[in-house]
DNA sequence: AATGTGCTTGACGTTAACGTCAACGTCACC
DNA sequence: GGTGACGTTGACGTTAACGTCAAGCACATT
């Protein structure tokens, strides 16, 4: 089962980056293509991990955070001391994710709260209109 | 009732930023202080803008996107036609939130799901252990 | 009169995250 | 054997979002 594997030209193509960018994480170790000659052959966690990254990205995490995020991925086969640092450090991610994403709905409880009271004002405009 | 105002440094105090910060706000009109001689005065809806505008940076927008953004929270007296377009642009606003929080959401659940199952792997090694 | 505190306006520096060339290699194809 | 398509490595440019001086004003204190 020989895993499928990436030219950069493809991944640029599916995740709508340039190869610019794909070097620059290359460089900063957030990916870490093998070479074929001069070529970089990106495999499939070079791809998740890429998801990863655009994701994060989208969260407004700097690369660095990312990479950092990123170890959380892989790994391998750890004993039991590493394990247990390693749930440590995954458990501050989840908190940092979840304080953002409970600062999220706080905002749309907002903003959605005016939303309401401004289309209640235009309903009621609406019925004094029908009244004439 | 005079409303509550505020210096450069007591804002710069309360949210723990630089003066060159809200001078910089300024001048891409996210703020918009009075000016006593020289000075600066910040009002209360200054502030609260400039609680929105932190928030809209940790959720990792531009300062241009937050600067429209700003714009529904200050509707005025508004004609129907106007509040209808708003309520459009807000809508817009929410569904941008909406789908940031559930992509946050999807990245929680998969890390909760890695979290979960290292717990286990541990739990078992422990009972292992306990075993021999 | 000097010193300090808080503020002001430029003007230039900096960092992150790329973009944009330029010059070159390497295949496949006609 | 040229001509693309696709890839490579530098090296320099760019944008956003500030940081960092420098020089100065206004007012209070010592």
């Amino acid at each position: 089962m020989t895993e499928k594997t990436f030219s950069i030209g493809e991944l640029c193509a599916e995740f709508d980056v340039t190869p610019r960018t794909l070097r620059f994480y290359e460089q900063r170790e957030l990916l870490s293509p093998i070479r074929e000659g001069q070529k970089r052959i990106f495999t499939a966690r070079d791809r998740a991990r890429l998801k990863l990254i655009l994701r994060g990205k989208r969260f407004g995490f700097s690369l660095e955070s990312i990479r950092q995020w990123l170890e959380l991925y892989d790994l391998g086969d750890s004993q039991v001391t590493q394990l247990t640092t390693w749930v440590e450090h995954a458990n501050a991610q989840m908190d940092t994710l979840r304080e953002q994403r409970d600062e999220l709905q706080d905002a749309m409880t907002e903003l959605q709260d005016l939303i309401s009271y401004v289309e209640r004002d235009l309903a009621h405009r609406g019925a004094a209109e029908a009244a004439e």
